[in-house]
DNA sequence: ATGGTCGCGAGGCGA
């Protein structure tokens, strides 16, 4: 079994190559962020056609996620049990459509869709970091309540745990720019020590191993991208995991989304 | 060889 997790920067602008990935990958199931569309907007065929089975939440132009799936599609959870909600400009808060669920060949599949912080004082680094903090309590339960669930925390975390994770770590500190502050990066340090793992690092070890590259100042040519899409297993997803890898090829050419995909081989 | 933002939606915001 092969599962994967793709920011793909509006499905819609997106969806020959989304198609044309899916053929190609052979993966069972892909987790989707980024969809910005709503219901009435989504390319339900494109994954019928292509005999996936595919749920989605979006609520508006902005996030969106997904999940499709040839291994079955059950229980699916549109937000986490606690989801803090964010309101812009006076608007009522809401849970934004950051968070997808769904079994999927007996594995629970989340696809996150992590808000960004914009910037170290705002308040969208305050909604962030609590956000990562409840969903990481609820991760937690999940595995008390059964040790042996096979759970894989899929998506862009809008993090770069480690130094190599930028491509200049010294730039973004000096900048004062968010991802790689200490509180969010002690924010994705508490998945791992509720036991999750990022089982991808060490099949594609850093450094100048990234998912992302920001459509400005030539960063992929220049090879100067960040590491912020990750697939966080539990223990017991985590001992079937055989390989993974990151697709950089796919942010080659025309009409490219920013991140590349990220495919994890399950036995 | 990937080449100086892109997507949505119709101006400016979000990333």
């Amino acid at each position: 079994m092969k599962i994967a997790t793709w920011n793909v920067n509006s499905l819609r602008a997106r969806a020959d190559r989304v198609e044309d990935w899916l053929q190609r990958s052979d993966v069972d199931v892909l987790a989707i962020q980024e969809t910005k569309c709503k219901d009435e907007n989504f390319p339900w065929e494109l994954f019928e056609k292509n005999d996936y089975e595919v749920a989605h939440f979006g609520l508006s132009q902005w996030n969106g996620v997904a999940i499709a799936s040839r291994v079955g599609m059950d229980d699916v959870d549109r937000t986490f049990a606690g989801q803090p909600t964010f309101g812009k400009g006076g608007k009522d808060p809401i849970q934004e459509a950051r968070a997808i669920a769904a079994t999927c060949g007996g594995v629970r599949v989340w696809s996150l869709y992590v808000p960004n912080g914009r910037s170290l004082t705002d308040e969208h680094m305050a909604y962030k970091l609590h956000w990562l903090d409840v969903l990481k309590e609820q991760a937690q339960g999940w595995l008390a309540e059964d040790p042996e669930a096979q759970i894989a925390l899929m998506g862009d975390w809008n993090i770069a745990p480690m130094d190599e994770d930028v491509w200049d770590i010294d730039y973004f500190v000096s900048e004062g720019l968010t991802h790689v502050s200490a509180p969010e990066r002690s924010a994705f340090s508490a998945f791992v020590d509720t036991g999750f793992t990022d089982v991808v690092r060490p099949y594609n070890p850093g450094p100048g191993v990234y998912t992302y590259w920001d459509y400005t100042q030539l960063r992929f040519p220049k090879k100067e991208g960040m590491r912020i899409d990750f697939a966080l297993a539990s223990p017991a997803l985590a001992a079937r995991v055989t390989g993974a890898s990151i697709d950089r090829d796919e942010r080659k050419g025309k009409g490219a989304s920013d991140h590349a995909p990220v495919i994890v081989e399950l036995a």
